[in-house]
DNA sequence: CGGTTACCCTGGATGC
DNA sequence: TGCATCCAGGGTAACC
């Protein structure tokens, strides 16, 4: 489920009730979700340890133990997301981390109903970081416009498969990417390899904008996905321009945004607007 | 190597 | 009501 502004969200929601607190303990109740690391492990190494940072790295959310107690890595994925409401245990519950000091809530819940999300753990910030970079390209907050220019310039891919490829950059997926793609007026498409660089350079701003505008809202919820580590809906989808609008008039030129499938993006859905974004640029409405 | 698809999972919504 | 089918925010192994 979570893309960038959600991860953002849960971490930012996450931090106070974690920061310098001490786990007391850490249960797994879903083994399949460990990647590279036995249950035991993991719990043994949570246990006692107090939380040094909590941050995020594209879509994956890193905790970081004092020094030298290691990092957890925890991967959402498509349904997975964190809960501070207490000791009452939610749906599809996979870890429970139990709290020392702390005022609001005694138990962190993380919950993933499809079992998708990956959870790893990793001797230190350099490994995590090691770990991140050979499967991820940079964040799609801090990368320059000049080296998403480079990065598109190597994909003969449309560019919605291109944005959503987490080897070019990290954090946008179905969608962020309709909207950005929206907001600089491209065809989802449109041959990466083949935009203009006044074009990329429209991508780049387009994803500050969105994604900034998205954590603002604290993300994007529908149906029984995504919410917030209180329990509560994102509410950027109320200000979508075309995600999830199929049907709806353009917020730019009125009319009927369109749903499809696009190469590249089997069984997911694409958004745009046919007239604001061309296949072909010559025949630009604006 | 680059690009595409199949598949991993589950639960809620939709359709017959 | 019951059952089958479809759908979903992601990622990767395997294939062409």
């Amino acid at each position: 489920m979570p893309e960038l502004p959600e991860v953002e969200t849960m971490v930012r929601g996450l931090r106070p009730a974690l920061v310098g607190r001490r786990v007391l303990s850490l249960e797994v109740l879903d083994d399949k979700l460990l990647d590279g690391c036995s249950l035991e492990d993991l719990e043994r190494q949570a246990q006692g340890g107090r939380i040094q940072s909590v941050t995020r790295k594209g879509k994956w959310v890193v905790l970081e133990f004092e020094p030298s107690r290691g990092v957890i890595v925890i991967q959402p994925r498509m349904t997975g997301g964190f809960l501070l409401l207490g000791p009452e245990q939610p749906r599809h519950a996979r870890l429970v981390f139990r709290m020392g000091d702390l005022e609001g809530a005694e138990v962190i819940w993380y919950y993933d109903s499809r079992r998708l999300g990956r959870v790893s753990w990793y001797g230190d910030m350099e490994q995590a970081q090691t770990a991140f970079d050979r499967s991820q390209g940079p964040d799609a907050l801090e990368i320059e416009a000049s080296e998403l220019v480079l990065r598109l310039r190597k994909t003969r891919r449309g560019i919605k498969p291109a944005l959503m490829d987490q080897k070019v950059l990290a954090g946008i997926g179905n969608i962020y990417a309709d909207e950005v793609l929206f907001q600089a007026r491209l065809h989802p498409e449109r041959i990466a390899a083949e935009l203009s660089e006044a074009e990329v350079q429209r991508i780049h701003t387009a994803i500050r904008q969105v994604l900034n505008a998205a954590i603002n809202a604290e993300g994007s919820s529908f149906d029984q996905g995504y919410r917030t580590v209180l329990g509560l809906e994102g509410g950027f989808l109320a200000q979508s321009a075309v995600h999830r609008r199929q049907g709806q008039p353009c917020p730019a030129c009125g009319g009927p945004i369109l749903k499809t499938r696009i190469p590249g993006l089997i069984g997911r859905p694409t958004y745009y607007c046919p007239v604001c974004q061309p296949i072909d640029p010559g025949s630009a409405s604006e």
